[in-house]
DNA sequence: CTGAAAGCGCTTACAG
DNA sequence: CTGAAAGCGCTTACAG
């Protein structure tokens, strides 16, 4: 096991000072008027002994350790698994460092996580709040740790927050429903007071307003095992034999009640339209393909690395806020565009 | 901002030493005979204040960061995200946070990463490797760092490793089909030397040895774009139209194949059976389902954490190696169980 | 440009 | 049980 070097081990070999080592390492040669000729010297040795600073030392001394929390609902979602791909890129190219944590929606676990992180220094963090958690961000805040919340804000906490504009995804999903002919136009959504879920049902209910439609929502427990979501939607749809549309509140409800239409022997889309919040694999791959309201994955998690760097940089101050509210794209597939011509 | 505490203000504030006051944090106040009113003391005051010890001091100087690198091919994938999600339970039971890192299978950039990574002094690495990095695998291991491969190894490089039996999967594959009464059952696969691939191969070969079929193989690039080996499935498909049952090496061939299949005209089951490696949500949801040689996941994440942790708490010798073939599990579904009754 | 020095917040022998 | 002290490997004023 071969002994690390230390920037003592440099300063010793190369008989210079451990400070003045330091300096050029940090790009502080010319600033520190360090002849050009020693800047060299050092660089060379550094790079041909493969010496990487301790960065334990280093953050310990300077107080900052370039690793970023992402704190998601659960990184094996295919929505937040993405997000978690391009941010990676992003942190990379800046030189950060990521630390995943899935909250489940807990409070009480998203706690704990938020003081294990905060012992360990994390620089900045990227948040999708559970409900109730408002003190320990705002904690955070006071103690002036960069948080940018997303998919889901916290009323009555101002942070910075990158969210699709739910609101419209609805409300035209259900306005091409209604030209494609739908008369029964039902969501099945989340038993969630979360903000995203509370938009979501907002455009759909001022759709089916402006239209005047009647709304007809299921709601079914964030905590519902697959199987039990199946059997509710399936209920629901039996109940209500009139529905020949559903808009599905978050990718895996729609992969419940696609099941669900399956089991209830309905045809998509001469039966029944779908459109499913969130764009998804199977989404694109199944036949017939599941039109979508889709969030730019990507773009979300520049928005999100870019407004948490400008403040990790210090190039915007902690309190000055930005609310990017990012356009929902309606992906047009075959489960809906037949019902054009349905009736 | 209120200022942090320390451990000196703990000692100061208390009037004891702050020896005494670290021994008591961790849990050797027994060993150093200290009082249990004292120690009662400590902790009730550490309690109040909400004192969490600098992780950083304590990295800095026990060596150890109490953090571990998962390393994988892309952490947007459904197996890795997966894999992710338990790790993340475990190591979080154990006091362990992680950070996840993509590969994208580039040497190059694996390279990097492990450079960036050993920086920071992580204790421990969980490594899907790509081609050509043993180098960097041997040298974490000679210094002494636990490494444990998983999904592939690197012959020649002894190392812990976790892995499915991919030649049982796709055998037993064949297997079945055959017994579907499949006449000429197709592979495709990566144009990969990895070992996971080339074992899957293997197991392909050498069934169709055993019932005496020829073997039929297409081989994609790993770096295509989806549409790109959605038009070289369908090719494949159409250039041999005998084909009566394919077997997809990875589940995003499978993805693209299945649009290939929809794209061709062709029927799931009737006119071609389909059985996919690695399950996925897409298949449970398809209509129809989509046989699939499955991975357990979690029993997966369970034997590579606890391989991990035995060497990181010193229960098992850095020399001594594990390997765990863990048994796939055929799951068939309706894209293969029609064949049975089809001729 | 250099060198000695303090400090970041812990742990851990060591002498009492 | 206590206290003083060294050490982990950096950064950064400070005096020359």
């Amino acid at each position: 096991m071969s002994k690390k070097l230390s920037i003592n081990d440099i300063a010793n070999e190369l008989h210079v000072a451990k400070s003045t080592v330091s300096f050029i390492l940090n790009g502080k040669a010319k600033e520190k008027r360090i002849s050009e000729e020693l800047t060299e010297r050092v660089l060379k040795f550094v790079e041909e002994k493969g010496y990487r600073p301790n960065q334990l030392a280093k953050s310990l001394s300077t107080g900052k350790t370039k690793m970023i929390c992402l704190l998601v609902e659960k990184i094996s979602d295919y929505f937040f698994s993405h997000i978690a791909f391009h941010l990676e890129a992003l942190a990379y190219k800046n030189g950060y460092k990521i630390i995943y944590c899935s909250t489940e929606n807990d409070p009480e676990k998203t706690r704990e996580l938020i003081s294990l992180l905060r012992a360990r220094h994390v620089d900045g963090y990227i948040i999708t709040p559970p409900p109730g958690i408002e003190t320990e961000i705002q904690a955070l805040l006071t103690d002036g740790l960069p948080v940018v919340l997303f998919d889901r804000y916290l009323p009555g906490i101002p942070t910075d927050y990158v969210g699709l504009d739910n609101y419209h995804g609805t409300y035209e999903a259900v306005e091409f429903l209604v030209k494609a002919l739908s008369k029964r136009i039902a969501l099945v959504t989340l038993n969630s007071g979360q903000t995203q879920m509370l938009e979501r049902r907002d455009g759909y209910m001022t759709a089916l307003k402006k239209y005047k439609l009647k709304p007809l929502i299921l709601k079914v427990p964030f905590e519902n095992p697959m199987e039990t979501t199946v059997k509710q939607s399936l209920q629901f749809i039996k109940d209500n034999p009139d529905i020949d549309a559903i808009i599905f509140a978050t990718n895996y409800l729609a992969l419940s009640g696609i099941k669900a239409i399956n089991e209830a022997g309905l045809q998509i889309p001469s039966d029944i339209g779908v459109i499913a919040f969130d764009d998804h694999d199977v989404f694109r791959i199944y036949n017939p393909s599941i039109s979508a309201i889709a969030q730019p994955l990507d773009e979300m998690a520049k928005q999100l690395f870019k407004i948490l760097l400008d403040k990790l940089e210090n190039r915007v101050r902690l309190k000055d806020l930005s609310k990017i509210i990012i356009q929902p794209e309606l992906i047009l597939r075959g489960s809906t565009t037949d019902t054009l011509v349905r009736k």
